[in-house]
This record gives C-alpha cells, structure tokens and sequence, in this order.
DNA sequence: GATATGAGTGAGTAAGCAATCACACACAAG
DNA sequence: CTTGTGTGTGATTGCTTACTCACTCATATC
C-alpha cells in the first residue's frame, strides 16, 4: 500500500506523513502489548509493525535491531512505574496518607489493570540474564525505583528492601492469577492484610 | 546414524538400547539449560535432542509436543526446590537452628549456584499469563512450597509471606546479577542482613 | 525360527522469522 | 521547477522452527 495522501490537493493544512518521532512512539505502543502477551523471541515484528499502523521495513529503519525495540519498551514500562508511584506519593502527602502504604496499593492496581507493564518486566526478568541490554535496563529499572521509593517514603534500607520484596510477590502471584485459586496458599499470599508495611 | 550395536555378539549381558523412562529423564536433563537459556519459544528442540543424545524425532514420540516438555521441565524444577527445602528443614532441625532461616539461606544458595532452577522458574512466570498449563504447573509449585514451609516453620500467615517475598525478590536479583552492581541499591536490596526473617 | 512390540532414525514439510534492498512519494527551500 | 531530505513500502532473502512419516533395528515370547 502507498501512503494515503488527499485525493485532490496536498495543501500545507493537511499533512500526511507523520514525524519519525510519532512512529516511533506508536512503535512503542504496539509493541508493549505484542512484548508482553509472548516475550521476546516470540513477538513477530510483523504483528508490531501492523499495529502501528507502518510497514515492517519502517519498523527496522526506526529501530535498526529488535533488541533496541524491546529495551525501549522496557524502558516505557519503567517511566509507567515511575508515573504511578510519584502520582500516589504526591496523593499521600497532599492527603496525609502513609506514602510507602499509597505506592504499594498503587502498584498493584496498576500491574493488576495494567498486565502488559507486569509481563514486560517480568519477560525482562527472564531474559536479562542472556540479554546484556534487558539486564542493563533493569538494572537501571531498579536504580530509578529504589532511589524514588528512598525519597518518597524516607524508608529505613530493611524497609524497603520489604517493599520490593512485596512488589516481586504481588508481581508473581498476579501473573499466575492467584487471587482467582481457591486454596489456602493462595488466599494467604493474596491477603493484603498482611503485607510488610500495612499491618 | 543407525542405533549403536555390539559389533559381535549382541548378547543379553550388553543392552544396546535404553528404556524410554531412561530417555525421557535424559531429555529433561537436557532441556533444562536449554529452556533456562533461551525460555520456551527460542529454545529449539533439536538442540535438547542433542544434548540428549538421542533424534529430534525420538523426542517427539516421548513428548508429544514441546508445551509437555516444557511443563515437565518445570516440575522438575520444583523437585528440586522441594528437595533443597527439606534437606535444610531437616539439617535445622537436627542442628537446633531456626528452619525458616536455613530454608531462606539454602535457598538463596540454590539459585546463586544452579541458574537454571531459577531461570526456568522465572521464564514460567513470564509465559504463565497465556499459557494454560505453565500456569498450572507454576500454581502447583507454589501449593507444594507453601505447604512445606508451613510444615517445616510454622510460621504464621504473615511469616510465610514475607518469606515468599524474599524468595521472590532473591530471584529477580540473582537474575540481574546485583550482587555485581556497585550501587546503593544494590548493596543494600542484596544485603543478606536486611532480610525479614533474619535480624 | 516366527512374530509382535518397542526403541530409534533420516529425511523431509510447511510455516514463520529478522533483516535487507531498491525504490516511490511527500514536503520544504532555493 | 528542481533539488535534497525524510517518510514510507513491496518484495525478497536466507535461515530456523515444531512436527511428521516411512522406515530400520533390537528385544522378548512363543
């Protein structure tokens, strides 16, 4: 297919060709959910390509390697994060709220409702340990929450540490869909009542 | 290549072929660094063939299809953890020491030396949201482990889940490598000191 | 021996993959 | 109007993949 372009005239109030920036971020949106419903290998930039709405080979002219891709979508699930738990601490603090409480009743609505920031990271996990760039992104993941949950909450270094703790576990058990098993491990794992700051 | 036979006598001392039982544990031997590696859909079962020694059409007849490997592999893996679990639970008990401590330090042991318990477990997770029967199988681990640390610590609910947690976190860090990160965070997420059961 | 069953393979098949290349069109500036 | 640059594509390439099929050999039982 060509380029769609106005039938009569091509004046200057219409454009029809996108910036590369914009491609790049429709790119960027198309690829979140591909990344994270079959990981890394499994993705077909074919089916990113289509859901943004541009041919494979523009694809691979904005992002020369799928790897490139994929960190980048890393790296959108991270700024994701980082919006959620400053938005919940700016909340707590103008309510008056515990902040480490708010940031962690955040996260797990967001990777609750928002299951392809979850598996994202969770694929980024996995493969980081093969994956030079995945891992160095989640290095860089873990840099920019820590140092963000350090100032929020103003957490002693045990505290915190008990809050990613819970962060991982929320991020399991929400992949496996536990809240949904009926059986005694699952009730308890899930029981938000007995995490490590909310008790 | 034909099947090896004795180049005499095939007498009945000298079996030249295995069972398929023999085989199949051969193959999981094998798949297991190949799935650890790659994670499901990049591992090729040619290669855990190979390293089983035997044809990729033989694997196939011993397991039908590579989603079957695949969550045998992962409950082997489980095996492995329940082991490590019990062999500590049983050394605290006979040392007097504190189970939920031996079974956290046996288990950060585990991971840190054998990655590729830890790696198929966490490619599990990643995959488990759209794959029925990973999510299964990752649901009967985490049964199986709940359930014998309940046994052998008896911990409270709240116990058990911290120490989840801390296996949960134990895992990502192993697999990002921080304990070779220089950084704050790191240093202190991987600070043995820190952790919910042991200060 | 004959015969049945299980162990084991070589050689495919059909599909899907990342990445490339040569080329077309849109737009802005002289 | 032309020229340069950036946006965009169709077609292809070379490779890998899970899975199958027709077949051979080993072993055990009668």
């Amino acid at each position: 297919m060509v380029p769609p372009s106005a039938t009569s005239t091509p004046t200057r109030a219409t454009r029809t060709l996108s910036t590369a920036e914009e491609r790049r971020e429709a790119i960027l949106t198309a690829a979140m959910p591909v990344f994270a419903e079959k990981g890394y290998h499994a993705a077909p930039t074919t089916e990113i390509a289509k859901g943004a709405g541009i041919s494979q080979a523009y694809l691979f002219r904005l992002f020369p390697t799928k790897e490139q891709l994929f960190t980048a979508v890393i790296e959108r699930s991270r700024e994701r994060m980082i919006e959620t738990f400053t938005e919940a601490a700016d909340r707590a603090e103008a309510e008056g709220l515990d902040p480490t409480e708010q940031m962690g009743i955040a996260y797990a609505d967001l990777v609750g409702s928002d299951r392809d920031v979850l598996l994202v990271q969770l694929h980024a996990h996995a493969i980081s340990a093969y994956m030079p760039a995945a891992r160095e992104a989640m290095r860089n993941c873990f840099a920019a929450l820590y140092s963000l949950a350090e100032e929020r909450t103003g957490g002693s270094p045990e505290e915190l540490k008990a809050w990613f703790a819970e962060g991982m576990l929320i991020n399991v058990l929400t992949a496996i869909n536990a809240e949904q098993v009926d059986q005694p491990w699952a009730r308890s794992l899930t029981d938000i009542e007995g995490d490590c700051f909310n008790q």
